[in-house]
DNA sequence: GCAGCTCTCGCAGTAGAATA
DNA sequence: TATTCTACTGCGAGAGCTGC
């Protein structure tokens, strides 16, 4: 019994003349298309071993590289550290606190390994279906020499490279001791990972510690910014504005129809997009990890930008450090930003059991926002509970009831349930 | 000792976002 | 389209307290 019978067999469905019709017409209409898009496909290219001067014309610098395995594209740039990558110079981004980027990964191994060892990846794919469907016809690659940043972009002249391809990128990645990528835990890696075993050579890279930027960046950031896109972070956090970008979507196509008509200009850009991606990745980490340290959320950066690191720094089990940043932004010019570091400093005092410091906290908010009903019911539970102050616990509830906007009717059940139970205990003296 | 209540904590589930 | 992670929500278990 096939799938569709034993869904027949759930339903209760039995097979009619018109489903069978139906079936017959989708697969007529299933070859039909097969068919045209075979008569659109161009014949399979062939290429002979060396036939290389073609694609050196498309991508100034590249190498040929040959192996057991077969020939592929190797391009190989050094970006000097004097280079400019946005606003600051690609040296600054050459030496990074590895215990921040322990923290921002949340793997405590990183903490022990050196900056220098990284080995910082972005894929151009044929698409983002993932699955054993899609290849990588670009792999760009980079990692530190002193204050100079190495870029190594893999290319495959045709998708017979990628054995070829794959070997070079194994022998990159030996020796490097963790990967930085921008969502490459859930695309990049994972799509290399199965061209690798599809391609019996092994998985190097799944061994390898990963530091995945797109989710500390996007807890660091995401609060201003649109989106978390590596782009949007470009422009609106690392201060570059990239001239005639290729857009992602329009990657795979461009990569298609240079198998078909070699025209150099295809590639061009994608080959400087793919550059500047990995560039990024150490620009992006860099400043991720500015704002993590505690001595720099003191400092100028943004004021939300430091009270996402507190938090993260009190999530990861840091609770020293995430309190001296949130004790700075409690004095914070910006009144959000003042309200929330309050409240999240209250939270750990509470959760430690220093009642009135956190009451005094609550205290400070209810005179900024008399208002604000997450203090006030705070408030109230401190005094009830550790005070025994009923009577101040049922006036504080009594002011979250009429509170402006009014609660919602689960908030003011609660309230009233409160208020019921205080009146109560006031009652019995 | 038991019942009832409140609070905290951890777990599980869900939605949303990013990647070419 | 698959995968990974985060933020958020709801639920239940357990601890602690109080009154009978």
């Amino acid at each position: 019994m096939n799938l569709r019978d034993r869904l027949r067999s759930l339903t209760g469905e039995k097979e009619t003349g018109a489903t069978a019709s139906r079936q017959k017409e989708g697969l007529a209409e299933l070859r039909k298309r097969i068919e045209a898009i075979m008569e659109r496909r161009p014949a399979r290219r062939t290429f002979a071993p060396g036939r290389t001067g073609r694609v050196r014309g498309a991508i100034e610098g590249g190498e040929e590289v040959a192996n057991a395995h077969g020939r592929c594209i190797v391009l190989s740039r050094r970006i000097e550290g004097s280079s400019l990558h946005g606003r600051r110079a690609v040296r600054e981004f050459a030496s990074m606190d590895m215990k921040a980027a322990a923290l921002l990964a949340n793997r405590a191994d990183l903490g022990s390994l050196s900056w220098q060892d990284g080995l910082f990846l972005d894929t151009e794919t044929t698409g983002l279906a993932g699955g054993t469907g899609t290849v990588a016809f670009l792999v760009g690659l980079g990692w530190f020499e002193g204050e100079a940043f190495e870029s190594r972009q893999i290319f495959l002249r045709d998708f017979g490279d990628e054995r070829a391809a794959l070997a070079v990128l194994k022998e990159y990645a030996h020796g490097r001791s963790f990967l930085v990528s921008f969502n490459g835990k859930a695309f990049d890696v994972g799509l290399l990972s199965a061209r690798f075993i599809m391609n019996r050579l092994g998985d190097p890279l799944a061994t390898l510690p990963h530091l995945d930027l797109l989710h500390p960046a996007r807890r660091l950031l995401g609060h201003r910014l649109e989106n978390s896109r590596l782009t949007t972070m470009e422009e609106r956090v690392l201060g570059l504005m990239r001239d005639h970008d290729v857009p992602g979507s329009e990657i795979p196509q461009r990569y298609f129809d240079w198998l078909r008509c070699g025209d150099p200009l295809l590639l061009r850009d994608v080959f400087l997009h793919n550059r500047l991606d990995v560039i990024s990745l150490a620009a992006l980490a860099s400043h991720l990890s500015g704002i993590l340290r505690p001595e720099t959320a003191c400092g100028p950066s943004e004021p939300g930008d430091r009270l996402a690191a507190a938090r993260l720094l009190h999530l990861r089990g840091d609770r020293d450090s995430a309190v001296v940043a949130l004790g700075s932004l409690v004095r914070s010019d910006c009144a959000s930003v003042r309200g929330e570091a309050r409240r999240h400093l209250a939270l750990i005092l509470k959760k430690e059991g220093r009642w009135e410091e956190a009451a005094g906290l609550w205290e400070d908010m209810i005179a900024s926002d008399p208002d604000d009903r997450f203090a006030l019911e705070e408030l109230a539970k401190i005094c009830e509970h550790r005070r025994r102050d009923w009577q101040r616990a049922a006036d504080l509830t009594e002011q979250a009831l009429r509170s402006s906007p009014p609660p919602s009717p689960g908030e003011r059940d609660a309230l009233q349930h409160r208020l019921a139970r205080l009146s109560r205990l006031l009652q019995r003296g």
